[in-house]
DNA sequence: TAATTATATACGCATTGACAAATGTAAAGG
DNA sequence: CCTTTACATTTGTCAATGCGTATATAATTA
């Protein structure tokens, strides 16, 4: 499911394999535009930090996101897949979070996060999601 | 997965598991724009009927896919979801398939069944395609 | 170097889904 | 009725995935 040389259906179906999860979608649309760090996932979800470290691992595989260390912390970040389709099913993906509450107000406890340094007070000194270039 | 009543990150994963395989792509992919007899999608996938069946079952489900009986015969299509950001993913999946050598080849096959009555042998007294009012 | 913080992975278990093979069922025809 | 045709479903097995718990690793700090 995560490698290379398949054909494009069964690409396809890997993605959607991969987009086929509530807290992985949850992620990407916290990760939409910018690069988070593993310690908002956690808080933000309000889930077990091996369980969003397990559906990051899986985004990872399925070639969606990347990581990149900073000191003791990881930022994750979405990449979009090379070939059209398959961003063009993705782009389609994190459009559709618009519409959902729960997405609504995982983004707006992220942007409180990065704008105000006393709103979560569990992370005062985690650092800030960084705004990506698209 | 299947019900009604779900947060709509639920329904959108609920709907990515549907897409989240080979077979049940190329079924939906035949079924793009028509209404399509199970016979067919048994020959032109040239996989097993249980098989083809089986993943006809978890689109209907799903509640991607709706069947119709005509006397021995079973008509699928596809059933666009009310919710907008659901019918845009579908859309987009649906889209994706262009580029896809396999699926352009099981359309043309459907193509060759629908127009030349004797282009499959097995399917001479089978029902045709029927286009569909999008 | 030891302790702490941030994150990742391993383990055990339950669920889900995919497959082949066999069987069941609905409609049509004799 | 009984058979055939066209599908659907059940059964058994196997692999993948999800979760909580426990543990390992990497970087920072004391």
């Amino acid at each position: 499911m995560f490698v290379k040389n398949k054909s494009e259906s069964v690409r396809l179906a890997g993605l959607f394999a991969a987009l086929a999860d509530p807290t992985r979608l949850r992620l990407l649309n916290l990760m939409a535009g910018r690069e988070v760090c593993v310690c908002y996932f956690v808080e933000i979800l309000g889930q077990s930090q091996p369980k969003i470290s397990r559906h990051l691992a899986y985004l990872r595989r399925a070639g969606i996101v990347a990581a990149r260390r900073e000191g003791k912390w990881m930022h994750y970040r979405i990449v979009r897949p090379a070939h059209a389709a398959l961003a063009a099913v993705l782009d389609t993906a994190l459009g559709s979070f618009a519409s959902d509450k729960q997405m609504r107000a995982d983004r707006a406890k992220l942007d409180r996060a990065c704008c105000a340094g006393d709103s979560l007070v569990m992370l005062k000194s985690a650092p800030r999601p960084a705004v990506l270039a698209r």
